[in-house]
DNA sequence: CTGATGCATTGATTGGTGTCAATGTAAGGA
DNA sequence: TCCTTACATTGACACCAATCAATGCATCAG
């Protein structure tokens, strides 16, 4: 990353890549469309939702697979996304893996399309 | 849409669909999900900052083509994606087609995500 | 009317993505 | 040790998406 590009990031006093607050580079405009590939689909959007929902703030694989109404293949797949994009976490404990909502990521993408 | 999830959405206080403030139902999910594709790809993230960077609010299309280094019907082809999710607008003056930011579709998009 | 310019559309190609059945793996119980 | 359970991975399929060359369609100048 150039001087200038820093300057304008540290000037724009963010931590990240900002959509609206200049012209995004090659780089950083790939990181954040990743970040959005991981928003982009409705079965993620209700895991996020599912997770958000829950009162303890994590949910198990298996209690994932009859709202969402897919197979668990299937539901493995997003959390992998979701993992792989820092939106959610997997904890292994016993046979099953609980997992949470990483909120501080998606406050990340939000701030990448704030004013 | 029921009335109970009317009221939640009420009881919320949104306008639109939030994915954590309740569980998605599948149509607001797959609404949102279209949303975020629009933003999930790098050519298109960099064609909204070089539209919010530029002083006079509005770019034509030409002048997407070299900072974008694409070719003009794949300037064309995700400017329409862009067009159909709201997030810009196009307006023909003459030989030129001038497309401006839609801020507040955006800060949907942002709200959909907001704690 | 004719040619040139700016943009959109079409067609074709390539690569990515969602889905599930089948299988693998790891943990716990009998 | 063997079986069951919970989850991940693989392989295959269908579908979608990004890209560009070629073409179409307006608009404007002459």
């Amino acid at each position: 990353m150039s001087k200038a590009t820093v300057a304008t990031k540290v000037q724009s006093n963010e931590c990240c890549a900002s959509v609206l607050a200049a012209p995004l580079d090659t780089a950083d405009a790939a990181a954040l469309a990743s970040g959005f590939s991981a928003l982009a689909d409705p079965v993620r959007l209700r895991v996020l939702s599912i997770l958000a929902a829950s009162p303890e703030g994590e949910v198990c694989v298996c209690d994932f697979v009859e709202p969402l109404a897919k197979s668990q293949p299937t539901v493995s797949h997003h959390l992998k996304i979701l993992s792989e994009a820092g939106l959610v976490h997997g904890d292994r404990r016993g046979k099953w893996v609980w997992y949470s909502l990483n909120r501080s990521r998606l406050a990340e993408l939000r701030a990448a399309i704030d004013s």
